[in-house]
DNA sequence: TATTGTTATACTCTATAACTATA
DNA sequence: TATAGTTATAGAGTATAACAATA
């Protein structure tokens, strides 16, 4: 098998899309109806940026814990796998692949022999923002045909997004 | 193991949150910078939304698929592999899954003896409806506790989200 | 004794390759 | 010969249980 693949596919969840029903833009929608809507287009969305990700040289796993690594400094496995909400053994799983490839090295923490520190390498960082880099084109090329209106209601509503996920 | 789990983690993806820089709110940002925050924003309410499952009832991937079948009516395996981006074996095994389970029934096509038709039986068109009801719920709540002004632009918002994708 | 990391084992989801049955 | 579904086999990601090393 090609390695990484785990990809592609990633657990629609927005599989209802197309049985939501289109009403007359004149009724009132409730607000429940409101906030189920906003969820598909919000995992719609999210299952397209998913999609758009480096060739394939890392599963989502792998980037994910990756980015963590790389952005968080040298971190302990313990909070890496507390990070992505994972057990420790299998983030260790995940870790031994990405040393294996080079993308972070372990060292022995200078203060507690028990522990160890995963630090991202040149390479791995490299990749974090190669990888980064396309996700986000993908959707900048679109922002970017939006009128200046558009935009403002999504600046908008971007902060109020952040805000609901607490 | 306890069956599905495959939901609880569910790789980040937004890994990089923690790094996104404050800005004051005076200075005008590009649209690339816009787009940015735009996307770590879906990504990460979309991550949240994923963990208000059903109790564990389903996998991400049987749920997605249930709900597929649900929502389409009668569809053939092809089809349903083709909805999720999955290989028609790899939907296969998950299918096997939901017929063992009860959830979904297969039936032979009236029109072309080579397919099969997946229809969804009452009990799981039940957890459907459950599953999504947990998972509405927990946005309804944070979105019923927004003012008028900020679900109006979150309604505006949704519609240009759905653009996006489109 | 408690904590940190690791290994052993098992199950799900995914893939490709190959097979069966029908068109 | 082409298409729809299935089976066989394998890798990645996850889990729990058990172990080693250190505090």
């Amino acid at each position: 098998m090609p390695e990484t693949l785990a990809s592609a596919p990633i657990a629609a969840d927005t599989a209802a899309v197309g049985s939501t029903p289109r009403r007359p833009a004149t009724r009132r929608t409730s607000t429940a109806e409101q906030s189920t809507e906003l969820r598909l287009a919000v995992m719609r969305l999210a299952r397209r940026l998913r999609q758009e990700r480096a060739e394939a040289e890392l599963s989502a796993a792998q980037f994910s814990a990756l980015m963590w690594t790389a952005a968080e400094g040298p971190l302990t496995l313990g909070r890496l796998a507390e990070l992505e909400r994972v057990t420790p053994p299998s983030m260790n799983r995940t870790v031994n692949c990405l040393v294996d490839g080079g993308w972070i090295a372990r060292e022995a923490s200078p203060d507690d022999g028990r522990k160890v520190l995963l630090r991202v390498t040149e390479p791995g960082d490299a990749i974090v923002r190669e990888t980064r880099r396309r996700r986000e084109a993908w959707l900048a090329k679109r922002f970017a045909a939006l009128t200046a209106d558009e935009r403002e209601t999504l600046v908008a509503a971007t902060a109020i997004l952040a805000r609901l996920t607490g």
